[in-house]
DNA sequence: TCAAAAGTGTTCCGAATACACCCATGC
DNA sequence: GCATGGGTGTATTCGGAACACTTTTGA
């Protein structure tokens, strides 16, 4: 931990932070900071999460998310994706935050706060590894999961929450398919989401207006039916539009 | 901080959390947490921010957000109220929880993860009261602020985007407001949030299609033209509303 | 030729936009 | 009367919703 000379000085004189009810200074500098990962992916047409089966203690041998303790000397957003990697073998996915769990009681070796993340796997890097102390990495379809650890359930369910909010309202979705895609994998991916039906063609009008997608010299190969038209997500061109003032938006009435 | 005697035992015999890398177990709960919050006022046609002037070391003399270290035996969003009633005499205040800052050297007395909070204070309730470490408390035009001590630029920067993203999908403006106010009063705080222009009977009928607002039996008074309607936020209705599937939404394009 | 999914076009309706206009009050 | 803000009505436009339809492929 770095910490300024100066400082510290001033910690010992009790100059600094004193508060009116004369806790020690160090007293506060005892919290743990951990980091819990809400990993989505999408396949089969389902909508899932990943867990970890503990291989150390507590809860050894429960569902948990993938996450764990954070140490003082690392970032909290560079920590959170090294903890996914070193668990999981996921490298390079998106992450985002989305709160923060401080309750007293939640950790029976001490007082841990934990960040919040959530993840979206494209579809092309759908092969976890487990290694560490996790013992076996799962896929879960979110209306099917297992008992979880600590206070994971409520983790897991806010990050759904989030996650349901904002890809509503950002094109954050996209992250769940492979780099290329279809729009009807795209319309069955939104309807998964939201839990919603779309009406086709006013889907593919909607989203083809908005402009973000490039069509590409592709179709699809080796299916049994006229082969679609493959698209990818033109982030460029998002943040041009968003510069301009446009708010992705997907409307959830079916 | 409360602790399980076994989970102890175990942490000494190194069962537990035993890290790759042979970092004892201790060395992870050496963190600091504490909260800062972005408390958002509006006034005079304004949206503002309250700041205090630091008293206490570090950044003495600095105007800063009100925040302070949390202590292991308090839940966070507990702790986040009392802090800021303990600096600004702020009390039930709306707080929301909306970004948590854990960047290694944003401390310099150690390792110290901040989790920013923004709070909404109604107009009746305008008249805070510095005391602890906070030599006095000022709001400030949000565009026109001093130097922040610590990172407090940024997360004060991030809470005023939170707060305008939010604002256009839930109601939480009225929070703003007295709990009597004018539908124009309400369509200025919007312009002043969002930065846009709305034409007033659009606006007008915007809010009241919505079904969220009682019209009082009252009207302004000591105003120098036609008396406006006093209309409160019905709490209770918005709830209905939402279970029926009822999405808040303002739309930006003026 | 038929099943299956891809993809298009058209009508209808309601909400958002852009206005012009009238009303109540204090001075 | 007139300045000031409060408040209403309406024509037009645009996008969402509903739904019927055609196209392309493999088997």
């Amino acid at each position: 931990m770095i910490a300024n000379v100066e400082y510290l000085k001033m910690i010992d004189s009790n100059k600094f932070f004193l508060s009116e009810n004369n806790v020690p200074f160090q007293e506060f500098f005892k919290f743990g900071l951990s980091v819990d990962c809400v990993v989505f992916g999408y396949h089969e047409e389902r909508v899932r999460v990943l867990l970890i089966e503990r291989n150390a203690e507590p809860y050894k041998g429960s569902w948990a998310l993938p996450g764990d303790l954070v140490s003082t000397d690392e970032d909290l957003r560079i920590s959170a994706s090294k903890i996914l990697t070193k668990l999981t073998g996921l490298k390079n996915i998106f992450m985002e935050q989305f709160f923060t769990f401080g309750s007293v009681n939640r950790h029976p070796a001490g007082r841990v706060v934990t960040v919040g993340y959530y993840s979206l796997v494209k579809s092309d890097n759908y092969q976890p590894v487990a290694s560490s102390w996790a013992r076996q990495t799962k896929w879960f379809d979110i209306d099917d999961l297992p008992e979880l650890a600590f206070d994971h359930e409520r983790i897991l369910d806010k990050g759904v929450r989030t996650l349901q909010r904002r890809v509503r309202y950002r094109p954050v979705g996209f992250e769940l398919l492979p780099n290329k895609f279809t729009l009807l994998e795209l319309h069955a991916l939104y309807e998964a989401l939201l839990g919603v039906k779309f009406d086709k063609p006013n889907f593919r009008k909607k989203i083809l207006s908005m402009d973000l997608l490039v069509q590409l010299d592709e179709v699809q190969e080796n299916v049994s039916h006229r082969p679609a038209k493959l698209f990818s997500f033109d982030e460029k061109r998002y943040k041009e539009l968003r510069k301009e003032g446009f708010a992705f938006d997907i409307t959830v009435k079916g």
